[in-house]
DNA sequence: GGACGATACGGACTGCGGTCCGATTACGTC
DNA sequence: GACGTAATCGGACCGCAGTCCGTATCGTCC
């Protein structure tokens, strides 16, 4: 999660099995009975450990639910940093945006129910997140650097229309096409990068 | 809330009596505690009514936020219908849209607190919402009017932005002042109605 | 004005997220 | 290998949102 990680002040042996226990039984729990019927208590009974050890480690559910998403998350975040173009450096910032927000949507939509447990579980999850603020420094930058009014604010713009709740509201109420989001999406970065 | 009723299939004085009295309490409650420290069973209590008739009259406590709520909107509504351009008819589109968006984030920012809570308080509220459909179709018309690509998901764009955790995050976390988020999303609405 | 059906009332009850603290276990040191 | 310390463990506990259903009240019709 943190790309800038640094000293790590040692980690217990059984500290370090549990973390693997209970992600690896969240993760199954999950799968089977779907996010919304799985309760903490359930994930530390399948995990063979107490409440206790569930809140110490991830502080809260939204904490375990970004714990998980962790990997998927680096690499997404790996590709902006490093990648080719047109998601990494190398292409002007309007169409690095637009490659941002396509692959950003694709990530929410293949995720969407863990990622909005991640963003909803207490009031105000979502702004909290320590990814979330690398998303936003990146949208901030390639923003300000095509040149829009604003970046600030239009980043934030850009990261709360892609909110689980709303891509969940757009796919599945709504019936829209994953293609079709994309392209309206894109659109949409190119217009708010535009004056 | 709903400015097509219909058909009242009567409401029984005791009924009528009490939304009263829970609307009244949990005003008060909210102003001199703050809505964060308020439970369901305090507006209870201090109503003198049981918990049951107040889930029944308001489903749950974004509906209870969203009754509360009730007046100020209608009166925008009202506005965006039938008042004096460039929030009523009269003005070109696009003006109309920086109008509603800036009224309507002066109108979220009123009243953060309680908005946030008939958005937020059970998953996926904020799209539930009566009030919320009346806006987003607003918005729908006049970016559709205006010549705006995908007019349906812009709309879902403008006000996923304008959301009361948002608002709440630029003003208080981020310490924006109020003139310069209208101004930033002004700009912004103007960005979404063109090409 | 009395009786009956429909509607609203209210508080006990459930399940969940999150906290707390005494017991337990791992690790560095001598 | 034994000891002291600091971190970890775990489950009892709390407050709250939301449900359920027997009971009380209202409106109406005769």
């Amino acid at each position: 999660m943190d790309l800038l990680a640094g000293d790590a002040p040692k980690e217990r042996a059984d500290a370090v099995r549990n973390r693997r226990k209970v992600l690896a039984a969240a993760a199954e729990l999950f799968a089977e009975r779907g996010v919304a019927r799985v309760s903490m208590d359930d994930v530390a009974a399948a995990a063979g450990v107490g409440k206790g050890t569930l809140y110490r480690r991830f502080g809260d559910k939204s904490g375990l639910a970004a714990a998980l998403l962790d990997e998927r998350e680096t690499q997404l975040q790996q590709q902006l940093l490093s990648g080719p173009p047109p998601l990494g450096p190398g292409a002007p910032a309007v169409e690095r945006l637009a490659a941002f927000t396509e692959a950003y949507l694709a990530y929410v939509d293949a995720h969407v129910d863990v990622v909005a447990l991640s963003q909803t579980a207490s009031p105000g999850a979502r702004l909290r997140t320590g990814s979330h603020r690398f998303w936003r420094l990146h949208c901030r930058i390639l923003f300000a650097e095509a040149g829009a009014p604003d970046p600030d604010v239009r980043a934030d713009v850009l990261l709360a229309a892609l909110t689980a709740e709303q891509v969940r509201h757009w796919r599945h109420d709504e019936g829209h096409r994953l293609a079709d989001l994309r392209r309206a999406m894109g659109g949409l970065a190119h217009s708010l990068a535009a004056g």
